[in-house]
DNA sequence: ATGTCGATATATCGGTCCGATATGTCGGCA
DNA sequence: TGCCGACATATCGGACCGATATATCGACAT
């Protein structure tokens, strides 16, 4: 589930794992913060599965020529350009030489289809989702309303068994969880409909934002 | 955190693993279905704690005597009984002699109490709360207060959070995402009036429903 | 009787993820 | 010079999950 957001930006430009982790962070609010702890596990289970491999090694001491397409800490150097205006310019900050920058390979892209895709029945699904809308962008436009039309009556089934569930026992739910099965119940019915516009604007294909 | 839910549940009757594993996932609606596979590990580190105890072990042939206050699996004979009327009455489903009842223990009142206060500050804080919610009527009012207000606290913060996440990087972001985001802001939007609702009948000490 | 099926019930295994922690490099500053 | 904070990689233990194994029991058909 984590390969998935790592080939997802893997995707767009070669990345280390920190800076990687620092995209996954900010990149998706500020909830789901991404650890170290299955970060480096997960680059090296897809390194090890041939899904990404590593452009620049550890030590490369004699880099005074100019370092290559590779963007190093990239988004930081360009974002934060202007607040170290009156630094002498010539300091994108100099990372450091033990970084381990990777590309993602054509098993990769293979695999990041295949995951976009999968079916998770699962309580992680919802992360699981969260992370594929934000990567659906790379799947053509049929696949994308499948996968929103699965999303839409996976929810549509858990709001009809919420229901049932609440009517056999409301009466014996104390005040704090009747307002949070409510509340629950309510935020589904709006996830519902807000896949619902998802929808109308995917079949009408395209983005009239 | 899952002890929570499972100490929540024994405060008020001893259950068995079985049990305690049904009202679990049809208890919190149709989501976070909790699996046997941390169940029983949960179940075995509480035991272990000395949190819980087991009140009726595994073998127990000569039980012809009225199982007493132990309700078995009173929730389904209580509500499929309707269902069933044609049987002979005198079935409520004979429960297999390889159980283990669980009933709390002092130790574990307080770890319960404990575990209702713990600040978690993390990913799962989400599940935790709705866990802590869908038990905190047994905290005096101005704690139960207290945790309101917390977790009111974490979610402006995490708006905030998103806001200037929002701002700085809402251009270069394609429309799935965008969507994405601004739902996910709604929601925690709608989340802070729900607790604002809480609060206020909470202020106002009772229950007006 | 026998056999199979589904519900009940406990338990373990492998794997993923997380938080905490360790280790080390580098630039800035006192 | 020495220290601090940002950068960067990595590991460890623990929690949780999904899948699976095992066994008992009642129901129902053969």
């Amino acid at each position: 589930m984590l390969e998935l957001a790592i080939l997802g930006l893997l995707k767009e430009q070669e990345l280390h794992g920190y800076e990687l982790k620092k995209r996954l962070t900010e990149a998706l609010g500020a909830f789901s913060s991404v650890s170290f702890g299955s970060l480096y596990p997960a680059l090296a289970r897809l390194e090890a599965a041939g899904a990404v491999r590593a452009v620049v090694a550890a030590a490369d001491p004699g880099d005074d020529a100019p370092p290559p397409a590779v963007p190093m800490t990239g988004s930081i150097a360009g974002e934060a350009a202007a607040f170290r205006a009156r630094r002498p310019a010539t300091r994108p900050p100099r990372p450091s030489r033990t970084r381990k920058v990777y590309a993602i390979t054509d098993r990769g892209e293979a695999l990041f289809e295949e995951l976009l895709e999968a079916e998770s029945v699962s309580a992680d699904d919802d992360r699981a989702f969260t992370l594929k809308l934000a990567f659906c962008r790379h799947l053509p436009p049929e696949r994308r309303l499948g996968l929103f039309e699965r999303r839409r009556a996976l929810l549509v089934e858990r709001l009809a068994k919420a229901r049932t569930s609440i009517r056999s026992r409301k009466e014996r739910m104390d005040m704090y969880t009747q307002s949070l099965v409510d509340h629950g119940t309510e935020s589904t019915e709006r996830d519902i409909s807000w896949l619902d516009r998802l929808i109308a604007i995917e079949r009408q294909g395209g983005d009239p934002s």
